[in-house]
DNA sequence: TTTAGAATATGACTTTTGTCATATTTTAAT
DNA sequence: ATTAAAATATGACAAAAGTCATATTCTAAA
């Protein structure tokens, strides 16, 4: 079996050093490059294309998201997220912009080693409690939003606020004037402590208030 | 290091004495039980406590998502999904099950011992077809709304009005002055064919515009 | 080097929203 | 029958939101 061909990039000496140190005695890896940010790893790529990016989040100049984001769209090699911090919105970027794996970068040389392996054989590795965390998101969208409280005719204004409409079409719609519509908007914002339908609209929503 | 223990799930004979072939002549690997179906797997799971279930979906009498849900509520061990078809509700429910990986089971042993390695040291593998999915499920599910033809800036200005900002709190957030902002919202709701701020952050979050 | 696009700003203006006090009618509960 | 709550309405006002024309700066691309 060909050696793994590898570029790590991380804006730590430390970090570097040790992972090159680690992944070059081992007869599977060569490490081709060593990058202290995204934009060097890109370059380093071009002119030897590896099979592996060592990818950490935070450097300077281009981070790791968006060098993740040029490298899976102009085919350079797959990217394996290296990074001291779990972020769920970080993550959700890295794997939106194609990465094939995120880790934390506390294991072991040995285990490291291995998902390298995985993620070059054509597997994504995924932080166990990050793999969690993702299919939750994915289906509890819970709304959060209690209809305790109102009547059936607030229920109906609320709705349609959260469908986008202006107080004028919401008027047409339920064959009163704009000014009830804007009397019962006032109402319903007070008992949510709201200041406008469009974060009465969000909070409808998805449950979440700003602030 | 302690070998690996195994017990493997498939309804298929071929199957299970392949795998067991595999895994025992590695030293790193032990088998210590096979089953046909889920329950078996559980029964055997009480007798000799595995660090890994290699655990098919479709098997007679308790399936393999079932089975998952069990050994995870009960801590018997990790489960690593090993299955022909990649149905995307099939992942959706065993990942949510607390399964810390979904293979098919086309990989080599070497691939394959490699995976169960990985998940044994407390990392996700997923197939990576099924990772871009999962993103993407993630947020394109619901939203349905395409970034394309929108610069960094004006997604900045998007996402804070769909989480209920004012004009005034995004222009501090950003650090522009509040007629920037506006100026960015109308030529947004110009593209989207939007009449308001409001309409925009329903847009955003669910897809759906009005009329 | 010229050009185009992105990000920013301003001012004048219109429209929509939201607030408040007040009031009428209907309906359901006491 | 009385009462309270719900649904509705008005008008006057204040505060946001949205429109539009115009302008500056910076950067990246042709």
């Amino acid at each position: 079996m060909d050696k793994i061909k590898i570029i790590i990039a991380d804006d730590s000496d430390f970090v570097r050093d040790g992972m090159r140190i680690i992944l070059d005695v081992d007869e599977d890896f060569e490490v081709i490059g060593c990058a202290r940010n995204g934009r060097e790893a890109i370059e380093l790529a071009k002119e030897n294309a590896p099979d592996i990016f060592l990818m950490d989040i935070q450097m300077p100049e281009m981070d790791g998201i968006e060098a993740t984001k040029y490298i899976v769209e102009n085919n350079l090699g797959k990217v394996l997220i290296l990074t001291t911090f779990d972020d769920d919105e970080l993550v959700q970027n890295a794997l939106k912009n194609g990465a094939k794996g995120y880790l934390i970068k506390n294991h072991t040389p040995e285990h490291l080693k291995q998902m390298i392996k995985s993620v070059h054989n054509g597997t994504g590795v995924m932080e166990e409690a990050i793999l969690e965390s993702l299919t939750k998101n994915a289906d509890a969208k819970a709304s959060g939003f209690c209809e305790d409280g109102y009547t059936a005719r607030e229920m109906d204004i609320i709705k349609a606020v959260a469908e986008g409409l202006s107080n004028k079409e919401i008027a047409n719609r339920l064959f009163i004037t704009e000014g009830t519509v804007k009397n019962y908007i006032t109402s319903i914002l007070a008992k949510e402590n709201l200041s406008h339908r469009t974060a009465l609209a969000v909070y409808y929503l998805t449950g979440k208030k700003q602030g």
